[in-house]
DNA sequence: AGCCTAATTGATATCAAGTATCAATAATGA
DNA sequence: TCATTATTGATACTTGATATCAATTAGGCT
């Protein structure tokens, strides 16, 4: 088939969705499609829109399929919606510009050092974390 | 004077309010005692039920003064509102309870070690960061 | 191709959290 | 006490997001 090499930080937003069991339309498509094309965390309400063709149902709905489906990271904005970037990389933590609201991703071995490292000093089990490094 | 000796984790939320130039009335009172005598992270819905003879506008209004007074931290929820809990330390971070959703504090220098770390990896400068470990 | 069934869509209504307005009220200083 | 300024809170509004449900579409079957 295509010769090309798959190279693993490639994301399919719509292949994704299909591997959830839902099916491949064409609203489902342009959403896909707009968000692999926007490189920028974008919010839900931005979607929308540049996508005026697309019913805001189905944006949020898809949105929330991409995020149960664990191909879009949901970021917490603390004065405003959420905000959705692509998850390039399996367990990551965020990096979010103070002054232009850009989000980046990265991986640090500590974090997780310090997570085994926590789980003494604090009553009960550590099921998960979430940590935003604000950058300017 | 009074002969007890301060203790630092003492909090006084209408102080704080007053130290920011606001003045002390019975509705900020109101506000200050239930936020003290609650020792549970809360929304700010569930302050106005708790205090229906204060309007809505000033339990909003009394809350965001004291997050700007530092008295408050306000801890973004993926789904659903914002909590606030009180700060009783001074540079922290939060457990989160994923079974009852309350809210604990820990300072641990491994995390601001790990800031000085990152900052070698991380485009641009570090102007906070905010983590929340989720436990059970 | 045509048909059947279940999934999907999207206009609309609704909900929830939070803010703006503004006349009435309360606190402070002279 | 009076004058000034801050504060209050009922109400309307805004925003983000979800529920409803009739119409449409996709996928499988023959």
């Amino acid at each position: 088939m295509a010769s090309g090499i798959a190279i693993p930080v490639e994301v399919d937003l719509i292949t994704a969705l299909e591997d959830q069991g839902l099916r491949r339309t064409s609203a489902r498509s342009a959403v896909a499609t707009r968000i692999e094309s926007v490189s920028e965390a974008f919010t839900a309400e931005q979607l929308c829109r540049d996508l005026p063709e697309v019913g805001r149902a189905t944006v949020y709905r898809t949105i929330r399929h991409l995020v149960d489906a664990g191909a879009l990271c949901k970021l917490p904005i603390l004065d405003g919606a959420p905000m959705y970037s692509i998850a390039r990389v399996e367990h990551h933590h965020h990096t979010i510009c103070s002054k232009c609201g850009s989000v980046g991703e990265f991986r640090h071995s500590t974090v997780e050092r310090l997570m085994r490292s926590l789980e003494k000093e604090i009553d009960g089990e550590i099921v998960g974390h979430r940590m935003e490094i604000f950058i300017t």
